[in-house]
DNA sequence: CAAAACATGTAAGCGGTTACATGATTTT
DNA sequence: AAAATCATGTAACCGCTTACATGTTTTG
């Protein structure tokens, strides 16, 4: 149950609401963890009850009140204490993969338009990952003044820069691979 | 809900017993999909009483009989319609990720040895991979005569090699930053 | 004027994990 | 003698997704 933890990471990096945490989880932390604001508004209220986190109730007028959220003490305690356990590596849950080998008992080539849509998916982002290294770890303010914060949301971005240079390069290998049993063997 | 699909190509490939199968998600399938024998057994029962399957029952002596499940017709054109959909690119789910970001929160140097343990059993998995390519695809009988599920058998797993280099690439600039963090800053 | 953004929620259902349960056979 | 393998299941729970619901404000 990490969304827990993904959660009070974002509001220890900056306070918010349900809504906003929605927003950050299609950007930024959402990289590399994805949730629905139904399931976001569930669990603050769930760490809420819990004692994890702190409401403030925003009063705005002729809009539903806007609840800002903040980790408190139990909060970054329970964070720690999850640091401190080890998880086990995660295991892929790769869909293409499998269709991949489906497709042996199927026409390969029916993949290529598939793959071909996941290469673009990657490489656009490849290039928004790209441009928010540039953006924010390079230029004046960036090689002395960098803190532990900073320093860590970089390397985990180097990460996503890594994942997606190596998924691009491994789907041109499975295009490549599609198109020369299409041309050889035109069906199973 | 790809564990139905996963299954099917796993029984294309050869017919087996949920067991079986639960065996094969720890190794082969299993490298990019996995799945308990419990969840096996459920979802077998509900594709064949779908039709997608069709049991044959092994009696045995003083053993629960083997229930030998394979694909039959309806099962092969629900893969088929499955590979002719589009499926959206995996969004991650990196428990890791989250952690290092979590990090600047607490003492980074925590997360060294965890970070460790995880490239541990990256390497190893890696080692497991290049020796199941050297095994499944070099050699005499390789260059020739592989057939289209082999080299897309062969494709995915040149996948998750690249996957597991990439990852311990990473997980090397991960553990520098880690030590660097904590010999500067002691805590935050 | 329509669409997107802002802001929060309920309800149903499914996929998946964890724990529990049984019992013989083979390996260490 | 104990542990691992073979072989199949039940039950409870939980996280997550999808669909539905509401209503204003800002942007194109």
């Amino acid at each position: 149950m990490a969304l827990e933890h993904a959660i009070l990471v974002s509001l220890l990096e900056k306070p918010g609401s349900g809504y906003e945490l929605a927003r950050r989880f299609e950007r930024s932390i959402g990289y590399f963890w994805t949730a629905t604001h139904q399931q976001i508004y569930r669990v603050l209220r769930r760490m809420e009850s819990d004692g994890l986190l702190a409401v403030r109730e925003l009063p705005q007028q002729s809009r539903p009140d806007k609840k800002e959220y903040s980790v408190v003490g139990p909060g970054r305690a329970a964070l720690s204490r999850w640091l401190h356990e080890s998880i086990q590596p995660e295991s892929m849950r790769h869909d293409l993969a499998v269709k991949i080998r489906g497709a042996a008992f199927d026409d390969p080539s029916v993949l290529v338009r598939e793959v071909e849509r996941h290469r673009q998916v990657h490489s656009e982002r490849l290039a928004h990952y790209l441009a928010g290294e540039q953006r924010d770890f390079t230029g004046p303010a960036a090689p002395p003044s960098l803190d532990a914060a900073q320093e860590l949301q970089h390397v985990v971005l180097r990460g996503g820069i890594a994942y997606e240079r190596m998924t691009i390069a491994w789907l041109d290998d499975v295009l490549d691979t599609l198109r020369r049993l299409g041309t050889a063997e035109p069906h199973a």
